[in-house]
DNA sequence: GCGACAG
DNA sequence: ATCTTGTCGC
């Protein structure tokens, strides 16, 4: 469907960061949102005792945010976890789930970090590269970078820095509740990744589309 | 050498 | 991520 080398994924950590490296120059961080139609959620799950990654990709239309399909993807898991090297050990499985898709989603929110990463290269922006589509990082906890915890408010952020970088935006998406941290993947600026997460997002801490896949791939709704 | 460390 | 019951708070 998209993608180039078929086995960017059998590779050990000192490869994985070369090619992190690489892609990572090809993350654009202009907003390039405009035209969306359809916002997915992206998450992945294990079974088998942790030996099946499960990916479910969730897509809404925007901006009803209506239900419209999802699909799953799975496969062995050959990658350890290794903070800094999820994607690795999780788009095998991702991608088996974007090729159930009749087309890709225009916006991608996925599960984990964007280019708030050490490389540049979280799961969301790898994703969003490889597909060569917008795509948004929404962490629940932070891998890297510095900041001062933003107000209890919801909306209320504080800009993550990795010394006078700007990496990503620790975010209060909801009053009084553990901060989120967005960041571009790919194609989207900061400004609208926060954007785009607070549209989405409902009742609760995460937004929709990540909720969705995050309970599919979870194993707990179908 | 000593911490930190997405899911 | 996953293993797990009750429990605290809105």
């Amino acid at each position: 469907m998209t993608g180039s080398a078929p086995h960017d994924w059998d590779v050990d950590a000192a490869t994985a960061g070369r090619l992190q490296q690489r892609l990572a120059a090809q993350v654009r961080l202009r907003d390039e949102t405009g035209g969306t139609a359809t916002v997915a959620g992206v998450d992945t799950g294990f079974e088998a005792d942790g030996t099946v990654a499960r990916a479910c990709i969730a897509v809404f239309s925007w901006p009803a945010l209506t239900p419209l399909t999802r699909v799953v993807g799975r496969c062995p898991v050959t990658f350890p976890y290794i903070p800094g090297y999820l994607s690795f050990r999780e788009m095998p499985a991702i991608l088996e789930a974007v090729d159930r898709l009749a087309e890709l989603p225009d916006l991608l929110l996925c599960d984990g970090q964007g280019i708030a990463h050490p490389r540049r290269l979280g799961i969301a922006s790898h994703l969003g590269v490889w597909l060569d589509r917008p795509s948004i990082g929404v962490g629940k906890s932070r891998l890297c970078g510095r900041f001062t915890p933003p107000a209890p408010d919801k909306g209320a952020s504080a800009p993550l820095l990795d010394g006078d970088e700007r990496i990503g935006t620790v975010l209060r998406s909801r009053t009084r509740v553990r901060p989120l941290f967005i960041s571009p993947g790919h194609r989207v600026s900061h400004a609208a990744a926060v954007d785009w997460v607070l549209a989405c997002t409902g009742r609760y801490r995460l937004p929709e589309p990540i909720r969705a896949a995050d309970r599919i791939a979870s194993g707990r709704a179908r």
